[in-house]
DNA sequence: GTGTATATAGTCAAAGTTGAACAAGGAAAC
DNA sequence: GTTTCCTTGTTCAACTTTGACTATATACAC
């Protein structure tokens, strides 16, 4: 994955010269939950690939007491045309994202329309917590570095990117609480699972070119 | 991931018999565009590792004219129950998505304010645009299997999915412009790229229980 | 008629990801 | 005072993903 290469570049770029446990503890404490996070397995492979391709390279080696040996990096000229050159490429493209719930969802009708509707009131609570929870954190804090105590702290852009994770999450849960409704009213029905019928149709369409041209109508659509 | 497993696994559930190809395909047509898709080689891989975990067996290997032969897979008991389980711990538990935008930003101070407004600019009207396609595909479609003509038949589950989608790209969008806005008047200041003293701040910070601990209390409020 | 593209069906090597394991020191628990 | 857990720093084997490649048949253009 390319964000696991941009991150590690970019946090070694940043810290200057740093070793791998350090990338580590960034990566683990910065990172909103609700986000995904990066094995520590990654990130020390992700410094050999930067090394090996020369994006980055070895400062030296050393060993404090006994403990096991660490390698300390630093990002080369070459290093930081590809993080401005990937970083750019990133922000500008409109990417896919791996949306969990959305996958599990393709599955809904499996689900009892009561068990759904649970789910969906509970996944509601969950995320309408999580915004509670980030409009704290950004109430104790401050972008402004001089006015504040220090620990309050929290850099403009994290506390925007922090802003728009609480938005996301408050309309995934309107979604939620909204679809409950509308499948208790009876307005929303899904399809019973596994109807004979439907799924013999289905299957008809799917392999149908009718319904492949349609799909392919509408991403050429979106992608242009 | 245990997505592309649970995919694969529904999807041999659910069109009864089938081969690698057709699954491939039904995945290619199905996904929205702007949702993360999955590799030929990664159903392939994931068909062998179902069938090896006992979770679908090959019902025979036919070879259509001088065509590869294809495998046939069928659900077996035991991949049912997987399925039921996994569906339902995928549905219930709030995990965390991969947002490649959220990524790309942790380093938005590296570019200039100018630059970071015509980007959001840009992203938002792409949202937007997608926002538009897929309202149409809405009004052009119906959940109503009977009183259609088939090819505007999209199931409900699926319709509201869809809507989910583009309630969240529309929010997104609208974090974009109101972001970009916040740059172009000052409200918002991102920290320039590398200022030697917040850096040294940081990476101190950074390396500090008390940094640490903040964001651990953070995270478990939020996990609780 | 011949080149070019696309659909069918799948394989494979190279790369990336995961999470447990290692090893040793220090802190905290009982 | 010793068992137990956490922190530091990294490695490793097992697993998954990627996407280019193979090979044939058919459709389409020129």
């Amino acid at each position: 994955m390319w964000s696991t290469r941009l991150l590690v570049l970019g946090l070694v770029r940043w810290l200057g010269p740093v070793h791998g446990y350090l990338v580590r503890r960034e990566l683990d404490s910065w990172r909103l939950p609700g986000v995904s996070e990066i094995g520590a397995g990654s990130i020390y492979h992700a410094l050999k690939r930067l090394t090996a391709d020369g994006a980055i390279e070895v400062v030296g080696t050393e060993s404090v007491d006994a403990r096991p040996a660490r390698t300390t990096y630093r990002i080369t000229a070459s290093g930081e045309t590809e993080f401005q050159r990937t970083l750019r490429e990133k922000l500008w493209e409109v990417s896919a994202s791996d949306d969990p719930f959305h996958t599990a969802w393709t599955f809904a009708q499996v689900l009892t329309p009561a068990e759904n509707i649970a789910m969906l009131r509970q996944r509601a609570e969950t995320l309408y917590g999580r915004v509670e929870m980030v409009t704290q954190v950004l109430a104790s804090t401050t972008s402004d570095f001089k006015e504040a105590n220090e620990e309050a702290f929290l850099p403009a852009h994290a506390r925007a990117m922090i802003k728009r994770q609480a938005d996301l999450w408050a309309v995934d849960a309107e979604w939620c609480e909204d679809t409950a409704g509308r499948i208790e009213s009876g307005d929303l029905v899904l399809e019973p699972d596994l109807d004979a019928d439907h799924a013999k149709y289905w299957r008809e369409s799917i392999s149908s070119d009718r319904f492949v041209e349609r799909v392919a109508m509408f991403r050429e659509g979106l992608e242009s």
